[in-house]
Formats: structure tokens, C-alpha cells, sequence
DNA sequence: ATGTAAATATGATCCAGATCAACAGTTGTC
DNA sequence: GACAACTGTTGATCTGGATCATATTTACAT
């Protein structure tokens, strides 16, 4: 199962921290046995010694560049895409309106994933740093199983979009969050504990987003979010250096949405 | 198919309009024919002429009263509950925080289907208007199954379990509208297509809830929600009296939402 | 009917955050 | 390496909606 190998690609970056520079590394590549579609693949039963049923069905470890379109609102639902490096961003024109920030993709987590059940893709996705995903042919896949196996893809597609509802359910209950403190709070977060969930450390990560993208996501303005950020900054809750965060004080951001 | 009848058992009510009185009625029964668990019994195979496998699973037309808890968070997962007459709302505690509501459930839709997927309850489900609802057995159901109904259960759940999803998204792009003008609009209007979409008026309703309710919905202060109610109200865009309402002007709220 | 509690409504005040504007810093390109 | 274009930052102003206080209406039980 070599095409599943880690692929470590630390991003390095220099940032400026008063007058002195420092050089960090935020690692942002899910390694193989870590991500979501390496656990997928397994639960479908394809982690079979020659991979002859994954190999048709998967492109793996795809280079994708800034920008670049995963798929579009109204293209037919098709592919899943693990992020495997380099990080997403998804939008949609809900109510008619103008298209919102509707939710990101982190390394290690399956794009697309929100179009399951559906015959149309109802997002845009991008991609907001370069990378590389592993592409899924979910119609292939379900064309090339056999009867047997059809029942257990389809039991865990049920928990995989469960995953996702969950995740939206989540971001539906920042409606209830009244101050902008709180929102942003609750997203950095919730960043956090993704990060962790895929392996990578959960008080120390770069964002993949643009503030206008963020405050989008948490219907602010992006001066506001700014302003958040800065404020929490000041306090020692978090270190903010444009892109670079660090969670300071955890408990406190917390405590925060809970007050 | 007795059971599936029709029980429309109108809604009579006295509202004070000026100073005559006037009586109107609004229908909040789903005719059976129409409602979601006969279509999810149809998909599900269950329509066999002697219903056995029906009734082992279905507890039909169960009265309700208001506050009677369906099911609570925590509780594991068991039961569907499709809403015959009356109305139930959802919420939880999400974040840490005291409890939000996450949404409503009116005649014809299904309570408990946010639980599909998952082996606890993570909502807690009440009855906000008295009605009667059929209670389907979800863990019953899949062991009475043969293994070749199962595929067919399952592909019915996907698509049950997306129809849910898309209420989520929109009603996680609410984040979206800053406005209070806009997120009442746009929650006049969704409940306008489900009442539809279930056979009922879409321009003339009662509303299940208390503005404390949608307030709390919608992420706003119970008083604004009274203000921008009276404001439409006023703007000839609706006619509000208390729970009574009705959609004079839908296109003007489509645009509202819009700009 | 009648009393009581709950839900709805309205008024007054105040502040968080939107908006506008100007500027700095960063990234990418030729 | 210099320019252009985008992204991020800061300041000043103003308003929508939260909050608190209080009144009125409606729902429900007796």
C-alpha cells in the first residue's frame, strides 16, 4: 500500500515577530495512516492485498493549486476529495443571495462529503493553499462493489455524513453566539480540535483562510474579526501573527463562549 | 391501511382583529396519504397487504400533549416520530451553553432524524402544540428486515438523512444575514414552503412557537423579533396578530432577504 | 365567567459592531 | 527588483439591536 506512505511536506514560513525574524514550522500534511479516506477505504473493504479495486476508483496524492475548483454549485456529485496537504474552502449562494463562506477543509478531511444523497453538488469548493488531494470516483465505486459489499459502504457513508451534520450542526449553533468575542472563540477552537483530530497539534497552527473569509464564515465584518483577534492577542489568550495562531490560554477561550 | 386515514381535526381559534371578532381556522393536520413516515414506509417496503412488518414496528397515531419530551440528549437513539398533528421543537446544548433551540419539526416532517447515523439522541425533542404522532421503532425495524430490504433502507435513509442536512445548511446560512429584518423574512418564509410542501396553505399559518422560541432560533432578542414582526406587519408585507400569520407580500420578503 | 400566570407588546437607553476611509504590509509577476 | 494587486490593519462615526423596565393581552384552569 506504498501510494498511501506519508508525504510529509512541512510548510515553512517566515513571519516577523517584533523586530526579529523567526522561522516556524507549521506542518499542515495529514499522514497517510492518519486520514479520512485511508480510514474509508479501509471500512470499504479495498485495503485488499493488490488494491485492484482502489486503484480504479482513487487518483492519488493529485496536485491541486490556489484556486483551483474542486467542483462547482450544479455539477453532478461525483468525486470525494481527501485533502491530503494544502487546505479548501467551500461557498454557496444560499437564499438568493450573494455566495457565503460556508465551511473549510482541513488536511485529512474528505471534501464533498456534504453532497452524499444528493445527485447535484449544492457547494463551490476551492482551494485555498496549494497541496494535493487524493480524488474518490463515488460512482465507480459503487458501480465496481459487489452486492455484499454495498450494504457495508452504504452503512458507513450514513456515519460519514453523520460526521458532517454534525460539524454543520456545530456551525448552526454560532447563530445563538451573540458576540463577535464568542465567534470567534468558538471557530478557533473548533480549528483546534480539528487539527488534532488529523494528528497535528491543537495550540499552534496556521490559517489557511483570509480574514474576510473568516468573518464571512461568522457573519462579521472583517474589521471586526481583526479587532477579535487583536483584542485576544492582547490579552494572552491567543498569539496572533497574521496567518500564525497560537492558543494560548485554552480554558479561557472557553469559558468565553460559555459566559 | 385503516391506520393511515386521514384525522383532520381542525384547529379552531379566536383572535380579536379591531374590535370585531373574527373566527379562522387553520388546519395543522397532515393527511395521512401526504405525510413523510407513510412515504417512508412505502420506500421502505412496508406497504404489504397485511402490514405484519408494519406493525411490529409502528406505534400509530400516538396522542401527544404539550411539553411531553420525545426524547431527551443522551437518551440512545430508538425512535422516528412523524408528526401527524401539532408541532414539536428541538434544542440543545451546544458549546457549553445553557440550551439553543436547533429547530421545529410541523406536521408531515420527522422528529428524531437528526439522530440517523448516531447511537445517542444529541437533541432534546418537545411537544410544543398537542397532536397525536406514529412512532416508528428504528432498531426494531432494522433487525426485522431481510438482509435484501436492508439496501433499500438504507439508500432511503441517505436521502431522508440529506433532506435533514438541507434544512441545516439553511439554517446555517442564517449566520449569514445580519440583519434581524432579514433572518425573520427568511424564517417566515422557510416555514411558508414546509407547510407547503406537506399540503398545507403556504400564505396562512399559525405559528407553533413562542417569539421567545424564534428569537432564539434565529439569534435575536425576543423584542426585536416582536418589532420586526409589527414592522412588516405594518408595511403591509405580512398581517401579524400573535401566532396568526399571513403572507401578504412574499416576493417583497424574497427581496429583503436578497439586498 | 373570572382570576392568574404566561406570553406578548412597547418605551427608553446604550453599546457592540457595521461602515467608511485611509494606510501599511504582503504576494505575486514581468 | 519594482510595480501592481491583493490582504491586512487602524481610526472615526453612527446605527441596529440588546437590555432593562413596565404595561397589556392571551391562555388556561377552576
Amino acid at each position: 500500500m506504498a501510494a498511501w506512505n506519508a508525504c510529509n511536506i512541512p510548510i515553512t514560513q517566515k513571519l516577523r515577530a517584533s523586530n526579529k525574524r523567526m522561522e516556524m514550522k507549521f506542518s499542515a500534511t495529514v499522514a497517510c495512516r492518519d486520514c479520512a479516506l485511508y480510514q474509508t477505504a479501509k471500512v470499504l473493504g479495498l485495503e485488499t492485498p493488490d488494491c485492484s479495486s482502489l486503484n480504479r476508483v482513487v487518483l492519488r496524492d493529485h496536485p491541486v493549486n490556489k484556486n483551483e475548483v474542486l467542483y462547482r454549485e450544479g455539477d453532478s456529485f461525483r468525486y470525494l476529495y481527501l485533502v491530503h496537504s494544502g487546505s479548501c474552502i467551500s461557498s454557496a449562494t444560499i437564499l438568493g443571495r450573494k455566495s457565503q463562506v460556508m465551511g473549510f477543509y482541513l488536511p485529512g478531511e474528505i471534501a464533498g462529503i456534504e453532497n452524499i444523497g444528493q445527485s447535484l453538488c449544492n457547494h463551490t469548493t476551492r482551494v485555498l493553499e496549494k497541496g494535493s488531494v487524493c480524488q474518490l470516483d463515488f460512482l465507480m465505486l459503487e458501480e465496481t462493489l459487489k452486492q455484499d459489499e454495498l450494504i457495508r459502504v452504504q452503512s458507513y457513508l450514513l456515519g460519514a455524513s453523520a460526521i458532517h451534520a454534525r460539524q454543520l450542526q456545530w456551525e448552526r449553533s454560532l447563530t445563538g453566539l451573540q458576540s463577535a468575542e464568542q465567534r470567534v472563540a468558538a471557530f478557533l477552537l473548533n480549528l483546534a480540535g480539528r487539527f488534532q483530530s488529523h494528528g497535528f497539534p491543537a495550540d499552534r497552527f496556521r490559517l489557511p483562510m483570509s480574514r474576510e473569509a473568516i468573518a464571512d464564515y461568522l457573519g462579521l465584518a472583517m474589521e471586526t474579526v481583526i479587532r477579535t483577534l487583536k483584542n485576544l492577542h492582547n490579552r494572552k489568550l491567543i498569539s496572533s501573527q497574521t496567518k500564525n495562531i497560537e492558543i494560548l490560554d485554552g480554558d479561557a477561550l472557553s469559558d468565553l463562549i460559555r459566559s
